[in-house]
DNA sequence: CGGTATCCCCCTCGATACTG
DNA sequence: CAGTATCGAGGGGGATACCG
């Protein structure tokens, strides 16, 4: 079987294959943020315009205000979000991707215009139940 | 603020960026299932090569039995994966990726692999705590 | 080998209330 | 507006036992 060159390679050169993400590695907390349910959502949000927290809100649909909270900090700390407040009142708090974010954004794209694209397909192909 | 068009644009097109994957819609659950915990690990685990149960077991450190079955459900009820079921004894089933899957996986490999590459310095920029 | 079934703990998450 | 604190339900997920 054939893999694209450039995509397995890569993949191999870190050593991946063999056993994948070994437990204990890095690699896996790093994953598991970028890929909780909200962490997607709000990255994805951010990727298209730097965004305050209410609008942050109203833009990922069904987040409540704890995960909200839970997962910016989260992404604060892996220095994929830059946090701005201003100590003005009411206060104003904006979110912006941060260079590093930019790059995993550019990389999670392309995954979820895909299922944008096939989700109908997929749902409505699912066994009944 | 500038933006690739070739991302923007297309996520635009599908009606992300006012409200992003509205709760109700089926990208969500899609979105869920490939993002999951060890959806993504099997899924990459499966696109390196075709895999038998006890070597994806093997394969996917740290996962368990049962979590292994129900997402290999979960992503063959989606047309991601394929299982192949031998009547012989003892049983031999393997697992491969549909065309479908493959499209997924090779959307996943490329945020993988940065992962892979930036995890260290991303875990170490980490605050304590 | 390749699963399924069951029990049960713990941790996530939502709801609610409160604050600067 | 932009959060934090607390609580309680639910289900994700591990451990164990069993089956074809």
């Amino acid at each position: 079987m054939m893999v694209s060159a450039s995509t397995a390679s890569g993949l191999d050169s870190y050593g991946f294959m063999a056993g994948i993400l070994p437990s204990a590695c890095p690699s896996r907390t790093v994953l598991d943020h970028v890929t909780s349910k909200w962490g997607v959502l709000i990255l994805l949000a951010l990727s298209a315009q730097d965004r305050r927290w209410g609008e942050l809100r109203r833009t990922v649909q069904g987040v409540s205000e704890k995960m909200l909270a839970q997962t910016l900090r989260t992404l604060e700390a892996d220095g994929f979000v830059q946090r701005d407040a201003q100590p003005t009142i009411p206060p104003r708090v904006d979110y912006r991707l941060t260079p590093r974010g930019r790059e995993v954004a550019d990389r999670l794209l392309p995954l979820m215009e895909w299922i944008a694209a096939n989700a109908d397909a997929i749902v409505a192909g699912r066994p009944a139940g």
